[in-house]
DNA sequence: TCTGGGGTCCTAGGACCC
DNA sequence: TCTGGGGTCCTAGGACCC
């Protein structure tokens, strides 16, 4: 049916959490309330802060024992990774009651098309938000920002603008106003490299860029920026995606050392160490691995990289690894020390449809994932430091409190050397 | 924001082929 | 063996995000 009056304009939401796992130990803790909470023990960094602690000079990525020396009183968190995910997954059931073209972007922002509810209930894009941003904060006790736009890099625009705990509509009547209140950089898409580019162009504000005419951005930029200068325009390039994502692109595990160090051999139980953790997460998913690329971080912040294509896919350390040692060996040589080490397995494909194409070989296989099947057993019963394969099992453990036994699995070793 | 960890996507350029 | 031109595939690495 056609409706009467004023048409809607199109009308994108950006829903933002305000620091959203201290705002989620402050909602499951309330004498937390008021106080700064800071998470990231378990990583040794901070991840996330509360206002409070914002206020105390605590900032992202600031050392925890920094942190105790800046705010003493503050309270530190190792990360509760399930809890938060709960409280997101209510949060996305609360948007889903708005609209059926909802988009998990991350575990604490959303985006919602809300075009033409302005006209189903009656309310301003602007009262629609604010009532969103109540129910949230009413019905679990998290505060989040909340931006409107005609389009998603306007919306998350529109939400940097709205923090904290407001909400904000850019129309096209307050544009360059609201573009003018960021700076470049804090585009969506536009991050310190761009900035600098752009800075050279003489633009130094998002309302910068929105004000160069189309032959200038042809001429300058290229795909991506093009893109978001079309967005900034109120034409859609990037949809709602409201599919969930299910399958990983790539797994991977990283970890720097604190300080560096030149020993080969505890460079290379670290690689190892990692590779495990890996290909743990990718049995826990039932993927195998196409591909894996070692990485070797570099005293200035630089890294080596090499990639190895597996003669077959695999999730068994104990198959990568013996394929990994030449390789580290030759990449080693080059420019030690290091100063930490990393995985990434991709071209992760289905461990089902794998295993059909491998009868050749399936025998070694199955012994392989009996294996491995005990050792995830095992792992998830008594804790992620208790067994690991020969060559990792000196490799540093980080935070560990007691001294724990470290089980070796004589086959695993036999398959290792 | 001088640097922790886990991800995704794009692109320039080399290898290879016709 | 050299020379054009053009297409595709792949890799290394950059850039960006939370």
């Amino acid at each position: 049916m056609i409706q009467k009056g004023k048409k809607s304009y199109p009308a994108i939401m950006h829903v933002d959490a305000d620091a959203f796992f201290a705002s989620c130990e402050q909602a499951l803790y309330p004498e937390f309330q008021n106080r700064p909470v800071i998470v990231g023990e378990d990583r040794g960094i901070a991840v996330a802060l509360s206002y409070e602690a914002k206020r105390a000079g605590v900032t992202r990525g600031m050392l925890i024992q920094d942190v105790k020396r800046i705010c003493p009183d503050g309270i530190i968190l190792s990360g509760d990774y399930e809890t938060y995910a709960l409280f997101s997954k209510k949060i996305f059931s609360i948007l889903r009651r708005f609209s059926n073209e909802v988009e998990q972007y991350s575990i604490d922002e959303g985006f919602v098309n809300i075009t033409g509810m302005d006209k189903v209930l009656n309310l301003s894009y602007n009262d629609i938000g604010k009532h969103i941003r109540g129910t949230i904060l009413k019905e679990i006790g998290i505060s989040v920002s909340v931006g409107i736009g005609k389009t998603k890099t306007l919306a998350k625009l529109a939400s940097y603008l709205a923090k904290p705990a407001r909400v904000v509509e850019i129309t096209e009547a307050n544009i360059l106003e609201s573009l003018s209140g960021a700076k470049i950089g804090n585009v969506w898409g536009i991050g310190s490299s761009s900035a600098h580019y752009m800075n050279q162009l003489g633009i130094y504000t998002a309302d910068a860029l929105y004000s160069k005419n189309m032959s200038f951005v042809a001429k300058h930029f290229t795909k991506p920026h093009q893109e978001i200068w079309h967005e900034m325009h109120g034409n859609m390039v990037y949809p709602i995606c409201i599919d969930e994502k299910t399958q990983y692109a790539s797994i991977s595990q990283t970890r720097t050392f604190g300080k560096t160090f030149g020993n080969k051999a505890l460079i290379y139980q670290e690689l190892i160490s990692n590779l495990e953790g890996a290909c743990r997460k990718a049995r826990k998913y039932g993927l195998l691995a196409g591909k894996v690329t070692i990485m070797l971080k570099r005293q200035d912040f630089s890294h080596d990289v090499y990639e190895l294509r597996l003669p077959r896919p695999s999730s068994f350390p104990a198959q990568i690894a013996p394929l990994l040692r030449p390789l580290f060996d030759g990449l080693y040589e080059k420019r030690a020390p290091y100063r930490g080490t990393g995985i990434i397995l991709s071209q992760l494909q289905d461990e089902k449809v794998v295993q059909l194409n491998l009868l050749e070989n399936e025998s070694h296989f199955n012994k392989l994932e009996h294996v491995y099947n005990a050792v995830d057993t095992l792992l998830s019963r008594y804790g992620k430091n208790t067994i690991s394969i020969a060559s990792s099992h000196n490799a540093m453990k980080k935070n560990q409190q007691t001294p724990q036994r470290i089980m070796k699995l004589p086959l695993l070793v036999g398959v290792c050397h």
